[in-house]
DNA sequence: CTTGACCTTCCCACGATGGCAAGCCTTAGT
DNA sequence: ACTAAGGCTTGCCATCGTGGGAAGGTCAAG
């Protein structure tokens, strides 16, 4: 982390007390792998400020920031896309916040698709299931089920 | 369809008659793309009976029962993996119906905690969204909450 | 005989993530 | 001063299920 392009002589503790990071140091403060720190970089989500001279990738606190907002992202199950456009969204001033909230209620309505999608796969499977006396007989409703479903 | 391997002569009446279809056939009847019958083909799942001379698949009706239990797996949201050892089952004349039961129930399983995950994803943003006026102005609960979750 | 609709194989792409390898850089210990 | 460990770089491959397309063979109808 030393000999930054900017400040050649720049020692860890000063870059610490900057809110300088290592790739390594902003996973871990963030919770995000190396690898999709510069996966989100490829993306043209995250760019890191500088480099050091050994083209070491180098974090100031903007950065980690934008990264934890991504993690949140994430975390709320928003698609890379989403997240490029919450991001810009976020950089802009001018925002409306009625832009936010369309993403946003767009993203539910597609988590509860996927929602009540599973519920009737669950359904479905689970009732299949309670039929199954599930011993050693081979006599199976499940398969039986599985064989005849949608049969035309 | 017509000059098979074994029956060179065989017409598309009799083909039919007997239960014969192509890949493109099977693809209608089953409803899986034909795309997708050759991929099941590539992990062993399910090899056409026969070839024509022209190298054409075959699929006769025990095939095509086959693709429909796949179909009803997949439909069911159980993975190739699960669903190949379902088949195994299936045919499997000794098989246990416990065993059977068991894979079913691990399934629900991993459904059932997707559908938690997602939920509990839903509910938190769809929180951030409530109290997101959803205007013209800028101020945004939704992008505040992202920006600032899990800040350490 | 041509045309269009099939079929064949092979390769590429997605989305988000992990793994590995070769090679450079830094830091700490001897 | 040298060496070993560990961090960093880039680049490639794999996952999983699916779709797209190219290049070429085959078949049926006009």
């Amino acid at each position: 982390m030393t000999r930054l392009a900017h400040k050649p002589t720049l020692e860890l503790a000063d870059a610490h007390s900057q809110g300088l990071h290592s790739i390594g140091e902003a996973a871990k403060i963030t919770g995000i792998s190396a690898k999709m720190i510069r996966y989100y970089e490829s993306l043209g989500l995250v760019k890191p400020t500088d480099r050091t001279y050994a083209n070491y990738r180098v974090y100031q606190a903007r950065d980690i920031h934008l990264l934890r907002f991504i993690k949140s992202g994430r975390d709320l199950g928003f698609s890379m896309k989403q997240i490029a456009m919450l991001s810009s969204l976020w950089q802009d001033s001018q925002r409306s916040s009625a832009e936010v909230k369309k993403l946003a209620l767009e993203h539910i309505n597609e988590m509860d698709e996927r929602i009540k999608s599973l519920q009737q796969m669950r359904q479905a499977l689970s009732d299949l299931a309670e039929q199954c006396h599930g011993d050693s007989r081979p006599d199976c409703p499940i398969l039986d089920g599985l064989a005849c479903a949608n049969k035309h």
